[in-house]
DNA sequence: TAATAAATTTAGATTAGTCTAAAATATTAT
DNA sequence: ATAATATTTTAGACTAATCTAAATTTATTA
């Protein structure tokens, strides 16, 4: 098997190959909070494993077993975050931490019962596709609210930002997974935008419009 | 905060002051896998940091610090195995390896609200009693069928071998925790001894019945 | 009590992961 | 194309946890 640092390294590479394309060492380095020279060692290493493809100053990606074991460390953090949302009741900006922690518990058999024991979720809480037991996840195409024109709607669907700071504001302005929004009105002069919430409007900056993801 | 390696320390020194009164560095390599060397550097860094009492050549005892965190890892432990057995439909001797990997999460929160979950169960799977979020518990006093005379009865209620292939053996018994049985007759060459459980009769050997623990 | 055996500690190495500082390579701008 | 800058790798060192082999201390036993 693979040390917590290993299964951290190949998450990262994952988590920002699906951003950039390509995954450079400063990248990883940034991502993980080390330093490159760091990052250097252990490519060589996950390279020895044949976990990723390595070619000096020219970056990495996984190789299909790499990227299998990313896959699966994301199904278990995923399907932890939604455990403690809806059995533990902790709220969405709580459990990401204690998912960091619990994504390394090796047992295959305790995160497929834990799937079951939940009726198989497709999202985790902050609605991230979670892989099945074979690694299978479906993405559907989110965009955000920002590229919405006046009276086009959708349903808040996931999130682009994950950090607490920014959940816990969606929360207090009831921006919830699964809720749907109109836009009515967008400010010419900074881009915020105004969305028809239920009954309620909001007034949300640029920011949070560009950070905010639904369906149509 | 400590180390996983630290935590499995504080628990097996815990462990074996429980039954042997004082602690050996043999006895703490014996139950961790390891050299007596390793223990020794281990002891001095523990000692150190004020979570055992340690003086070279005379073996160690917790400090009050050492067993608050050993009775934490052991509730955490406990814990999972009830919630694996419970509701995630584990056998209770299946459970072991995948607790000790699951005690060592940090978050107190986490193990707070997964106890209220289950209702706050007293005893775990295997009848060992689980320490509440102040680290207290109760231990009733528990005798091994061994002791019992013909026509005395008890309630079993834990184990003190904790193996699988013992569990399994139970489990095939029938010989359950919250069973009553009756001791019907006691073999006087090995001592084997056969018990009354509900409408079945069931004969089991002298070290089954020094491992089988009741209450009366 | 002195010799022997057992338990424990020390000395010196090893491995995983990390770091800083310096060297090598790649990129960008003139 | 060359120089300046940014990125990446190497060299060398450190910590935590482990090991084997040797030295020391304690316990046993004659
Ligand atoms: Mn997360
Ligand atoms: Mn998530
Ligand atoms: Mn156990
Ligand atoms: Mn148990």
């Amino acid at each position: 098997m693979n040390t917590f640092t290993e299964e951290n390294y190949l998450k990262a590479i994952y988590h920002i190959s699906l951003q950039s394309g390509s995954v450079s060492t400063n990248q990883i380095a940034a991502s993980l909070n080390t330093k490159a020279a760091s990052v250097t060692d252990m490519l060589k290493k996950l390279a020895e494993k044949e976990l990723i493809n390595y070619t000096k100053y020219q970056g990495v990606t996984l190789t299909t077993a790499g990227e299998k074991i990313a896959i699966c460390i994301i199904r278990k953090h995923r399907l932890w975050e939604y455990f403690l949302v809806e059995k533990l009741n902790f709220k969405w900006d709580e459990v990401h931490d204690v998912a960091e922690e619990l994504e390394h518990i090796a047992s295959k058999e305790l995160i497929d019962r834990l799937d079951d024991f939940m009726g198989h979720p497709k999202y985790d809480p902050h609605g991230d596709p979670i892989p099945d037991s074979d690694g299978q996840f479906k993405t559907h195409e989110l965009k955000p609210v920002s590229t919405l024109t006046v009276n086009e709607s959708g349903i808040i669907s996931g999130v682009r930002d994950h950090s607490s700071a920014f959940l816990q504001y969606l929360e207090r302005m009831q921006l919830i997974i699964g809720k749907k929004i109109k836009v009515t009105e967008i400010n010419n002069y900074d881009h915020s935008v105004i969305l028809q919430v239920e009954n309620k409007k909001t007034h949300i900056s640029r920011e949070v419009a560009n950070n905010l993801l639904i369906v149509l």
